[in-house]
DNA sequence: CCGCATCCTAGACGATACTG
DNA sequence: CAGTATCGTCTAGGATGCGG
């Protein structure tokens, strides 16, 4: 882990560089989400690793996880400044994609 | 595979999301280098893991490679169009580390 | 509604040794 | 110098089911 933390963009990727990881921060870029809803957007995620991912997150300190105490559960995603402060970064690799899959 | 392509986030993440892709672009970012003055630049890489990064970009038509039949054996890696087009995304990634990791 | 626990598989990655 | 082969480990990720 910390071994890497000396290159920057090692530091980044192990963020960031994971199956789900930029799929929820981006869908989170537009405000918090309720967690299903959340979850419902990420076509494919299973149960598991979105609960997974967004405690990673969480963690990393990309995003704050907002419990409200009502019958039933209500919980909510939101992007922190760290988090927010990828939101070019996101938006690039989006439209990257967008246009490389142009041209195949 | 092809079930991600999709979505352009995953697709790009498909592409350079593992650990060493990003490093090894990120160095030929300034021309094309000899391959082992290239995996010299890659601290930690085994050679194993070299070989097949390398290999997967030229699949992903990320980079070229140019063997020249000399004694001894002369291999050189280059970015192509595609791979170029990368520079934007991967120097924000490695700045977004340094400011991240400014404030810890 | 939310997310935890468990079991399972595929592949990412590393260490070492070997060929042209 | 460049690349291959083999073996071993570790973790990301998926499927299913339970609990507050």
């Amino acid at each position: 882990m910390s071994e890497f933390n000396y290159c920057p963009l090692n530091y980044t990727m192990n963020l960031i560089g994971t199956k789900w990881k930029p799929l929820v921060l981006f869908h989170l870029l537009d405000g918090g989400l309720r967690s299903g809803i959340l979850q419902k957007k990420i076509i494919g995620i299973s149960n598991k690793m979105f609960t997974q991912t967004v405690r990673e997150l969480e963690n990393d300190g990309l995003v704050v996880r907002n419990v409200f105490p009502v019958v039933p559960p209500k919980v909510e995603y939101e992007l922190t400044a760290k988090g927010k402060s990828l939101e070019p970064i996101l938006r690039s690799l989006d439209q990257w994609g967008i246009e490389a899959l142009k041209s195949e």
